[in-house]
DNA sequence: CTTGTCTATGCAACGAGTTGCATAGCAAGA
DNA sequence: TCTTGCTATGCAACTCGTTGCATAGACAAG
């Protein structure tokens, strides 16, 4: 499981309560692994039972005070064992692939609408991973090189990159062979 | 949920029992979709109550013997209602990616052997994908045109392709990213 | 002053997925 | 004969993840 080892990295970076939590799962760590606010406050009561992580009453202003969480010693040496173990490489899920396969005791051109709009959203997906990658490492660059924190960051938003490139490209190629397949007898 | 249309489609394209679908996740469907031989036992019970599949038994010589499930009409219909409406595109999950980005509060280069023995297990079946499309799609490519069924697994194979080849090019550069931060004080 | 929106937290129920275990037929080799 | 291994099916218990709902403070627009 790596939701808790995910939401100690995004804790360690900064402390927050988990309706901010959610909010990053939204955007930067969210590119990797999503989670809502549900799962989240729930494994944040276990951790918090598990003495990972400390909680802290905040009073706001002009909005609902917040818990803010922090990672304690503890949580910390649990980060770093599971970052000491192994991990299985993930297997891919594609309710798409299985439509693809599917679509022969149907009709393949009625996927076409269906690819297009996937395509669309990987699309909107990297534009938005290469806005995010434009404001916060290429500009600084020249004058403050980037320390390690950001070197990783860096090395896993080009990941994503590469991912929505190279999904856009292979829609493109389905997309194709829908079509190559519509004027068959 | 998509294990239930995936194994309509596996059983479209050839009816079996558990055990051999079981087998056939650890291959072809399994290229994008898996399953446990738990799961797809309870499955395919629920199917069958739903009047999906139908089940036949088979006496077998030399093994023990099989349940043949096979799809029936309502299945078909099911597969068809599912293929007509939209899915969310998927979002992915990479353990791989936290542990990356959590590698700052610990020792970057730990993470070098995890990093290239992901890399291997991507290569590897980059490998199998690889001999798959040689022995199923480019060996009778010019005398036996494909059909569309085909036609519609090589472009789901050449998917698989395609994200085996991004990953392990990313993979080099997540090592070179770590390489490069090993000499910082 | 009501409605809508954003922040903020949470319960309950369900479905999906994993892990460990159990059983049993049959075959091959030590 | 005993063990190992493959085929074949399944239960029980658990964790993970999703969905729908509920509450409540603050503010802004109509």
């Amino acid at each position: 499981m790596a939701l808790e080892h995910a939401i100690l990295v995004s804790l360690l970076e900064k402390p927050g309560s988990g309706y901010e939590l959610s909010r990053r799962f939204e955007r930067s760590i969210g590119y990797f692994w999503t989670a809502t606010h549900q799962q989240i406050y729930r494994v944040l009561k276990r951790m918090e039972q598990d003495g990972w992580i400390d909680v802290r009453d905040v009073p706001q202003q002009g909005r609902p005070d917040k818990k803010e969480y922090s990672v304690t010693g503890p949580g910390r040496a649990a980060l770093s064992g599971w970052l000491h173990e192994p991990v299985e490489p993930e297997s891919v899920r594609h309710d798409l692939a299985v439509k693809i396969r599917g679509a022969v005791f149907d009709d393949p051109a009625a996927l076409i609408r269906e690819v297009e709009r996937h395509r669309q959203a990987h699309a909107d997906r990297l534009t938005h991973y290469l806005a995010g990658e434009q404001r916060d490492f290429t500009g600084a660059g020249a004058e403050a090189p980037l320390d390690a924190g950001q070197e990783l960051q860096h090395v896993v938003l080009r990941g994503g990159i590469a991912y929505e490139r190279m999904t856009i490209a292979w829609l493109d190629d389905v997309l194709a062979t829908l079509h190559r397949l519509r004027p068959a007898p």
